[in-house]
DNA sequence: AGCATTCATTGACGTTTGTCAATACAATAG
DNA sequence: CTATTGTATTGACAAACGTCAATGAATGCT
């Protein structure tokens, strides 16, 4: 009796793809910003040079816990730092990082 | 009585950053990808011309019904399509989906 | 020193998510 | 038509997530 292959439609697909590795690192900054409120956060302070925590509450519409934790997430991603000057936080974004996961995301697609 | 301002750190902050609907929308892609399991599957996919559901299972290594998860999430974030032909469900990858999230990450980042 | 303000942390709650076993559906093969 | 094969759906469950009230820690002002 001979084995049969597990699957006959075709043969096993390509190398292609990310190791587990690397996919792991680029979905941490995937999901940092895959979430609208993150996301808006993101975007009021790279749209600026530096945004202080006190100009988030407002235009995003959540507790200030909440807004802690989701700056919290966006800088353990790496995507902003925060720097803790006199009474206020000011985060400024990390643009190589978007920048890197967005070519990252740009070089999946088939360059042929 | 004067009301006095809420903050008085600074000013209302600046006016960009995106809107609510177009940070929900791009928001839906990056979740779609913001998962390890999905985003090797979506890079498989978009490695090759076509990827056959058979070759997802064995490099993923998870189970028949979680790969049609994904592969359901990533398909109504736009990302893939499938067409099932003959026996098979043979999933292509939607490039200008990817590359339009990607240039949406890489303009947040201040162009000044 | 004492008090007010700003942000982070903790605890709690309901919701969503990722995963698999079991089942149902769809389509080909014999 | 019946059996087999590939895929999607359902149900269930633990884990993670988003959210806020309450508390804590650190800074500036008087």
């Amino acid at each position: 009796m001979v084995i049969p292959d597990l699957k006959n439609c075709c043969g096993p697909a390509s190398p292609g793809g990310l190791d587990e590795k690397a996919s792991g690192e680029l979905a941490t900054v995937l999901a940092a910003l895959g979430d609208p409120v993150r996301l808006r956060i993101y975007s009021l302070i790279a749209a600026n040079e530096e945004v202080c925590s006190c100009n988030l509450e407002g235009p995003v519409g959540k507790s200030q816990p909440t807004i802690s934790h989701h700056t919290a997430k966006l800088a353990a991603a790496g995507l902003i730092i925060g720097e803790k000057r006199g009474r206020w936080t000011w985060w400024r974004a990390v643009p190589t990082q978007a920048r890197s996961a967005a070519t990252a995301i740009g070089s999946l697609t088939k360059t042929s």
